[in-house]
DNA sequence: GTTGGCGGTCTCAAAAAGAGACCAGCGCTA
DNA sequence: TAGCGCTGGTCTCTTTTTGAGACCGCCAAC
């Protein structure tokens, strides 16, 4: 199974990676990890797995988001080749995003990691409660 | 395979529980997600994974955390139930910080995104580096 | 006695995020 | 034809978060 093999690595292997072997401020899986650090980069890239949606349609899909950070958000997650964003030429002009080969490959990875926060909300909240209880 | 099954579920069903069906501020699952966004939640966790650290230690892996962000995400880190603290009664008192189960559980997740930025970091860098070229 | 390591806290400045007004252009309605 | 709303934004102002770095008591070694 690739996951046992993945487990049997050293996770010192990846720990490397990502401290880029003592060169730690400017290695290059922190940069890619930054730029999904966001409040609303992993937000908006799971709603865009689903489909396609417009500038609009975001905003009210995720109704707590303001209009600049939505903007900014996805600038930035376009600049990263996660979006695509494609301008159509009606009255007024409509703009559609959606994921690009480069997002939807980052949306596997993404998708675990919900997917476990799914499963073990409970106990992470349980954990936040029990601290908070105990000071 | 689990994968395939899980690339055969709707990404609807994700993205409803990370947006608690329409109750999208108060989400479980955003809620979870936001505790391990953090700047230096991820690459704390990557580095605790490869063994238990004490807090100078820490420190010095990390050269470009403040010790104050070093303070807090621990802090934080060990209030989501990631993370255990103890206290030894050396002189001075030292502490060690190490995973929790519940730590090392999400530990797994993490990996596969951090092991994604591994091997595409040259696209994102690739896209950023042609979309500032395009402005 | 002074220096250094231990694990922090405190204060203040800088950066990021949030709230919301404002914009041009067009279609609709009254 | 005057207003209103929808489009996808930008601009400004305030609040929150982060960063830089001084400071703390304690003890051991020099």
């Amino acid at each position: 199974m690739e996951s046992r093999i993945v487990n049997l690595r050293s996770k010192l292997d990846v720990y490397k990676a990502m401290t880029d072997g003592g060169n730690i401020a400017d290695c290059p899986v922190r940069d890619v990890i930054q730029g999904l650090n966001g409040k609303w980069s992993s937000l908006l890239v799971m709603a865009l797995a689903e489909k396609p949606y417009r500038f609009g349609e975001l905003r009210r899909l995720v109704p707590d988001i303001s209009q600049r950070m939505l903007t900014q958000t996805l600038y930035d997650l376009q600049r990263d080749g996660y979006v695509h964003r494609e301008v159509f030429p009606t009255k007024p002009p409509s703009v559609e995003y959606s994921l690009t080969d480069l997002g939807r490959s980052m949306f596997g990875p993404l998708y675990e990691l919900v997917q476990w926060a799914e499963l073990n909300h409970d106990a992470v909240r349980g954990a936040r409660a029990a601290f908070d209880a105990r000071i």
